[in-house]
DNA sequence: TTGACAGGCAAGTGGTTACTTGCATATAAA
DNA sequence: TTTATATGCAAGTAACCACTTGCCTGTCAA
């Protein structure tokens, strides 16, 4: 919604791998998350580094929240993006 | 061209007002964007901390220089934000 | 009910970064 | 040649941010 919001969500290279990963396969899990990020993209980052992470991104539009138990499924939203090339129309080259 | 050099430069607040000042008058110099940013966008940066933020707007690629004697005109080039839809395809609503 | 599992909250810390300050360089006008 | 103009460089400072640490809440299985 706010731009400061949406680009300090993308200013961040883990959190950009995050989007990376949930366009990978979409409604994972915080632990999830994690694991996928440790194995496949070789980062080292706590759950609670992911976590507040997650919080940033959702806070941002670009990633929704599903509750079913005790589980939180995550989801990208892009739509957010629209507003970036809106703000400033892409030149041809 | 690097993704971490775009998001970077787009993830001040004061560096995106530049990007508007120059997309709505192209090729300006320094002191010029000094002036429209503290008239019009009620910003008071000195002129020093508006110099540095051309030149990471300028390392991610979003605005190119143009040496003529002492003036230095700044452009705005729009097309390093293609990388973001490309990375992550805009959902419909 | 007890234990394991999935996630949340909040204070503290280290590194990054925007900004200032002071000086330097280069071009053009007087 | 002086002087003003336009910009560049580099060190220091203060605020911000990612991350850790420790504890807490809620859900489900045994």
């Amino acid at each position: 919604m706010d731009a400061a919001e949406l680009f300090k969500a993308l200013s961040d290279p883990t959190r950009r791998t995050i989007l990376d990963e949930l366009q990978r396969s979409d409604g994972q899990t915080l632990f999830e998350i994690c694991g996928r990020l440790i194995m496949k993209h070789g980062l080292s980052s706590s759950r609670q580094a992911i976590s507040q992470h997650l919080a940033v991104l959702e806070e941002a539009g670009l990633v929704t929240t599903r509750r079913e138990g005790r589980y939180k499924f995550h989801h990208l939203d892009t739509s957010p993006l629209r507003s970036i090339v809106e703000r400033w129309p892409i030149n041809d080259d």
